[in-house]
RNA sequence: GGACAGGUGGCCGAGUGGUUGAAGGCGUCAGUCUCGAAAACUGAAGUACCCGUGAGGGUAUCGCGAGUUCGAAUCUCGCCCUGUCCGCCA
């Protein structure tokens, strides 16, 4: 959501974003529809000062005994303007409101220019993809081969895009969840929360998967949403609050299912684990001062790549550039991990700063402990990891010639030390 | 799901359709006092928006949304949420 004030200071600007969103301009229309209201606001205010002072009159008057049938008539004469003035404000609120809330966040000026993905800038490399000394496969032909990954009885019992993990890729899944969870818990500060995965409305537009994107977004017969990350109930937790500043940051890591409906994406990813209905996921989100949400996204990013690290699997950071960004973000850090059996480096972790964009839709501010009047803060979301990508990474980089899977040594002591998986 | 009872400012808690943005208490902040603190006393303080260069003025807001009324925290309707009991149930 965006700021009048800040369209009505500074509306070029405004409009140079959406440019690099690949938007066109859109602050004509905004700020004539916020003239137009406030000119309406403005004239139902001064009605309505005259209306509680002719009313409150009548009062006084009823109490000495006085006659009231002219005021009362004055006031009965207001109200045809009043009623129409009502309504143009709200229309032109709801608008407004629409319009705002339908246009995405703007991109930070170190954003790269960009329309999809060839935008994206490369910042750095970790590790060194493995040699293999014969053609490492792809996770499903692996997990399939091994027994313990099904999506053939998915399909049977759910549809498409669903999988059946089965023994040690299913104890996998237990052991990655909680191996996360430690590291951004332990090492990094992060509470470890147990949300919900049904929301309603406001959660879901507080974070911004509502108005404009219902469709990617699965829906219950009583009318609450699934899910899609975590970062939309974890967000959501301090919406319509005003924090004290020392309260800040706020961290808070959950694995949670995130559902997905894939909604035109269809021929993308069919096979194996990598684009499901529904999957497993770590996700961080942190609740930042607006001077601290650049340092805090550096941090965030760190705790992601540090899971990466642990277990050995190569990767690389992606700064996203303005086009490939989603709704909410104004910077982006995807992280890409290597992946030998499709020989690519596929997104694990999408690390974002929103900035004050979904905190002005949630009405999140703080107070600042000097000064006075309350802020927006900067909301965060990362994640950290992806499970079962994770899991993709792991078959595909720990693999044997002989189709076994080497557990990685970090994970180890989750899976009861278990090294080999399929022997 | 059924039956009751409730939802008031940071918290607790009054509130009769009429000058109530809302008594009182607690807590918070500032000041007086003090070497300092406590106590006491004095004062300040919700949120959003509009007008105004400013000082300042105004509107809305008592769970949310409609309605009745010259006027609604107070009356009516719908919805949401909380509590208690019953039913069902992991």
């Amino acid at each position: 959501m965006h700021d009048l004030k800040s369209i009505r200071e500074a509306a070029a600007e405004f409009d140079r974003g959406l440019a690099r969103r690949g938007l066109p301009p859109h602050s004509g229309r905004i700020l004539a529809l916020d003239a137009e209201r406030r000119g309406a606001q403005t004239e139902l205010q001064d009605i309505q000062t005259r209306r509680n002072d002719l009313s409150r009159g009548i009062g006084i008057a009823k109490s000495k005994g006085e006659p009231v049938e002219a005021i009362m008539a004055e006031v009965a004469a207001m109200k045809d303007r009043m009623a129409a003035l009502e309504a143009l404000d709200r229309r032109l609120g709801e608008e407004l409101d629409g319009l705002l809330a339908s246009l995405p966040n703007l991109p930070a000026s170190e954003v790269p220019d960009g329309t999809d993905e060839h935008g994206n800038v490369e910042l750095r490399r970790w590790g060194n993809p493995r040699n293999f000394a014969f053609a490492p496969k792809q996770h499903f032909d692996l997990g399939e081969t091994l027994g313990l990954m099904d999506f053939g009885r998915a399909a049977k019992i759910s549809g498409a895009r669903f999988t059946v993990l089965k023994g040690a890729l299913a104890r996998m899944e237990r052991a990655l969840s909680a191996f996360m969870l430690d590291s951004h818990t332990i090492d990094f500060g992060y509470t470890e929360v147990v949300p919900p995965a049904l929301v309603n409305d406001a959660a879901m537009f507080g974070t911004g998967q509502l108005p404009k994107f219902s469709e990617d977004l699965f829906r219950t017969t009583d009318g609450r949403w699934l899910i899609p990350t975590a970062e939309v109930p974890l967000t959501n937790l301090t919406a319509d609050e005003i924090l004290d500043e020392a309260a800040l940051p706020l961290r808070w890591t959950a694995f949670t299912p995130c559902f997905r409906s894939e909604a035109g994406s269809a021929g993308r990813d069919t096979r194996g684990m990598i684009r499901q209905h529904q999957f497993s996921k770590v996700e961080m989100v942190s609740i930042a001062h607006p001077d601290q949400s650049d340092a805090e996204h550096e941090r965030m990013t760190k705790a992601a790549e540090t899971i990466l690290q642990k277990l050995n699997l190569p990767y690389r950071v992606m700064l996203l550039c303005a086009g490939d960004m989603g709704f909410g973000a104004r910077k982006t850090f995807d992280l890409e991990v290597w992946l030998p059996g499709q020989q690519a480096y596929r997104e694990i972790s999408s690390c974002s700063n929103c900035g004050e964009f979904q905190a002005r839709r949630m009405k999140t501010r703080f107070r600042p402990t000097e000064g006075k009047g309350n802020r927006n803060v900067h909301t965060l979301n990362g994640s950290g990891l992806a499970v079962g990508r994770t899991m993709v990474a792991i078959l595909e980089n720990y693999q044997q010639d002989n189709g076994t899977i080497e557990v990685p040594e970090a994970l180890r002591p989750y899976m009861g030390g278990l090294e080999m998986i399929g022997v």
